[in-house]
DNA sequence: GTGAAAGCGCTAACAT
DNA sequence: ATGTTAGCGCTTTCAC
């Protein structure tokens, strides 16, 4: 009696059933069970006929802990980014668990929201026996305050890791950038041969190894064009309530022809701002956004913009990590896969003359 | 001697202690290893004083697998939305990862790209035993089908869950929803009252339970007002690239006075199609969009748009999850938590006279 | 205060 | 063709 009535509780709690169950239905061991559900040529068909059935019919499938304790490996990457709500951190991700879907992965995914703090910590729970792997970006301030520890402590266990967009050399592992230093050449050359000489650089990113990069590549191709670089129209935006002021004192105290946002949302703020002080864009000013997604766009005029392909981004780093994961046999050296840019043009840059 | 030199080789490989390793160290059993790491008193104070700062040393961490296979939970919960390149979605992740990391929750995110086939697959490997629950908002093309098998399975499982947005009265389980009648009505109510009468209706998720419940709602507000409804106003987009020529054609057909689009990206779209056909807005043709994100902010003029709260509503859905999680104790009643709406109004559609 | 033993669910080398 | 055993790393009851 007691035993039907636990029985049919089961029944209603669906308890999942394990091969232990079934070996004790069939009256054979827990191994021989196994061995069929495996498939294995050892055990005799009919034999294997019957278990099978019978796992079905009972709804069997077996239980992901024992199997990742026994194999050690789960068959989950962790992913770290800054901020998922950037169009091009969510385009990254996209690629990321397309890749992982085709390969049966799961991908346990983290925001850092740009903060050392909460970065570290999601890293510490991300630890060896969580995942197999670790996709990252940097965050914003790690990148300033150049700790690396917490990941450092990650390689040190052993974790294989691959680092996209904000990338450390002092971190060695595979890496997949961005081409920053040509995108932020590309950038200003574009507007240099549109006449552009007095241009305005808005990076929210100053800190990161990206914002540094399109820097210099800024810095050079003013060189190359004979133009002194101005300090002065370097904005390094720490927080982005600033940027409505700092553009109005520009504004008034510098002549500006053009202007350069480091990411989407900046560039469109920067195109705002711009069009309420009543100057036009792009007759009076040039701008140039970055990512080039729906908000570029559909704004009004359309921004030109350097793309950055982050599905792409995250589809190779994601092969990167499934690659050394599976044939971790021979351990190669590290590459670094550099992705270029593009730089599309729309209606917020004049056409050159 | 041997010692020594297994010591060194395992600093190099890093190879992850375990509590046997400890316990041999010290010469006494795993179990005492155990107790003294979790702070039994059954341990005296010197051993494990000298126990945890060994452990320390060797950066000791606990296998996760063996924990969750030996406790029968993971603190892993599974997230799966149809799109995250949507921005409502992404604030919904945003808040879902924010209350996870709060709680120490890890979170598996699958995307099911609005495909019934990726929804299923992926609501398959997410089967109880890596997740403790699973945080869903349902595909398109799912709740056309109107067959849920794949998640009544998992329900059948005992997996707790809990849907959010797009739901399935079929599914008993908490839900998080927003007030879609509600918004509807309002959004319609809106028009009316700026003497718009023929308002197109966009719907790219007409098969969805939003969907028809915000269509109900614009239905009910025009009947109010005495409206005829037309059903040649209703666009159901089933491919986004046939907006184009839908709307010319309503736009030369029929007279037109407004637009709804249902989601961010689809009003933006309308905003650009009408002006693009010369016609001003709101002068001529006022708009109403989807989801308070930065394109409607952006966009030229800004469009008026009703907000959705997504990052509360996947915090709210999160904590719903984990309280059913960790008081499994009182299985009370499951509830359906009402969002409300809120209409932002902005230049996209005229002033009430 | 410490340890032995069983068990979570599964696999695999080694019998029989 | 099938079973035994040991073990993955940890917790926990029960002895000592």
């Amino acid at each position: 009696m007691v035993n039907i009535a636990v029985e049919s509780i089961g029944m209603a709690k669906n308890k999942n059933i394990t091969l232990k169950d079934m070996a004790r239905h069939f009256g054979v061991s827990i191994s021989t069970v196994s061995k069929a559900m495996n498939n294995s040529p050892e055990i005799s068909a009919g034999l294997k006929e019957k278990i099978h059935t019978y796992a079905v019919t009972m709804q069997y499938r077996p239980n992901k802990m024992a199997l990742s304790l026994r194999r050690k490996r789960s068959r989950t990457i962790g992913v770290v980014v800054p901020n998922i709500l950037n169009h091009f951190f969510a385009q990254v991700l996209y690629g990321i668990q397309k890749v992982a879907a085709e390969r049966n992965y799961h991908v346990i995914s983290c925001i850092s929201d740009e903060s050392f703090e909460k970065e570290s910590k999601t890293l510490q729970l991300l630890d060896a026996g969580t995942v197999d792997g670790i996709l990252m970006s940097l965050s914003e301030e790690t990148q300033r305050k150049k700790d690396l520890s917490a990941l450092q402590k990650l390689q040190h266990q052993g974790l294989p890791m691959v680092l996209f967009d904000r990338v450390s050399d002092r971190i060695s592992c595979d890496k997949v950038v961005v081409d920053d230093f040509e995108a932020g050449y590309k950038a200003t050359t574009f507007l240099l041969q549109r006449a552009c000489t007095s241009i305005v650089w808005v990076t929210p990113i100053g800190a990161s190894s990206v914002g540094r990069l399109r820097l210099k590549g800024h810095q050079r191709a003013l060189e190359e064009a004979g133009i002194p670089f101005d300090a002065n129209l370097v904005v390094d935006l720490h927080d982005p309530t600033d940027l409505e002021a700092i553009i109005h004192w520009l504004l008034e105290h510098k002549k500006v022809d053009a202007m350069v946002g480091l990411d989407e949302l900046t560039a469109v703020r920067l195109l705002q701002l711009v069009r309420e002080k009543g100057l036009a864009v792009p007759q009076k000013i040039s701008i140039i956004g970055f990512t080039n997604g729906p908000l570029s766009q559909y704004v009004t005029p359309a921004l030109t913009t350097v793309s950055q392909h982050g599905k792409y981004i995250g589809e190779s780093a994601a092969k990167l990590l499934v690659e050394r994961l599976e044939h971790s046999s021979p351990p190669k050296e590290f590459t670094t896969k550099v992705v270029k840019t593009q730089l599309i043009e729309r209606d917020s840059t004049t056409k050159p003359h």
